[in-house]
DNA sequence: CATTAATTTCAGAAACTTCTGAAATCACCG
DNA sequence: CGGTGATTTCAGAAGTTTCTGAAATTAATG
């Protein structure tokens, strides 16, 4: 590895995060690079800069293709293909939220939808689906809030963070003045709201 | 492995989810386990539903109250431990993202500081030095928000969630009408806030 | 349509992680 | 304080992932 200093221990920390979320070292250290970089890279400027095989950089750019994560360049007269990342770091953090949610989330809902269709065969069963309907619920609520808030542009998204919980704050008051939360006192968060995800059981119950 | 099938179903599922977050398949089946089971379990039980090796429990185990996943308890008169994972999802969510900002949020932000105080030797480092600027800001402000929200009661937080988006369009009105949102007008996102993080050619711009 | 240069694929080697059974340790009891 | 049974540790076996170099493929050019 042929790096500056600084640059170097950034793409070997990204190397060694990569390996905790389960994206590999080489793809995390080649996104690190390719982040950093003051302009487009090809595969090869890769393999030396990192020296890896030029083959396992060819793998990792497909890696982080299919994973949104890179942008193609094309200089003229070069049929090289050159790679970025997304100047804008908004613009990173959705794709990332937006490729996780799809790889991780999406599926282990439908899963647990899945699961809770079926009927229970013994009172073992039906405890478990109790608990998956919870389990189900909070994801629901959750990917339900992250649709909703992803589609803001940049500015008020970050403006919805810096005021963080004082927007609570500023509804305890709004509730006595606007008629605005009305329909949060029927709904107390914990009971079942969806009627999908209700196991077979309740019912009879 | 000797289960009913919707909780086999369910134990499998994260297995393989454990698998892609770096989690190990055998500790994502014990947690669904115990997440599921209708009373805590013991080693043994775990041994006997999952087919595994006792010392492999055992190890798993560790792992999980490392991370704060389970609840030790002790039945009278029986020196075994039994495990069980807390009944509030809420809380359950909570203890993931605190262990996951702990160990790798927290970690990136100190690397990233740490390279931002050292001074940049050419060009190349100083550019790469500007990007890491901007992800330290990035998850600076994701993390200043998470620590900000986290202390909310979980009532609180649904509300807040079930809100989502629409509290921009509360706040627009309110713009116009308490004195509110007065900060905001001389800070833009994306640019630079904090001191800490900013690289040392800026002065001399 | 042959040549050349870039790129991708893939089988197996290397590295790493997970899992096991045997041995060591621990903690309670008489 | 020795015996008993539960639990943990650990060295190495089994399994998995990552990485490489050689061969195959693709695409542009004369």
């Amino acid at each position: 590895m042929n790096l500056p200093p600084l640059i170097r221990s950034f793409v070997l920390h990204f190397g060694e995060m990569g390996s905790r979320w389960g994206i590999n070292r080489t793809v995390g250290q080649i996104y690190a690079l390719l982040y950093v970089a003051p302009r487009p890279l090809c595969a090869d400027d890769i393999v030396e800069a990192l020296g890896i095989s030029r083959s396992n950089v060819s793998m990792s750019l497909r890696e982080l293709q299919a994973w949104n994560l890179v942008v193609l360049k094309h200089l003229p007269d070069d049929r090289r293909d050159f790679f970025t990342t997304p100047d804008d770091v908004w613009q990173i953090l959705r794709t990332l939220a937006e490729e996780r949610k799809k790889r991780e989330v999406d599926p282990t809902l439908s899963v647990l939808r899945e699961i809770l269709m079926q009927p229970a065969g013994s009172e073992e069963e039906a405890h478990a689906q109790q608990r998956m309907a919870e389990m189900h619920d909070l994801i629901e609520q959750l990917t339900t809030w992250y649709d909703d808030v992803k589609r803001l542009e940049t500015e008020r998204l970050a403006t919805l963070l810096s005021l963080g919980s004082k927007i609570t704050r500023l509804l305890e008051t709004k509730d006595r003045i606007v008629s605005f939360g009305r329909a949060r006192k029927s709904e107390r968060p914990g009971e079942r709201r969806t009627g999908a995800a209700t196991p077979r059981k309740d019912p009879e119950e």
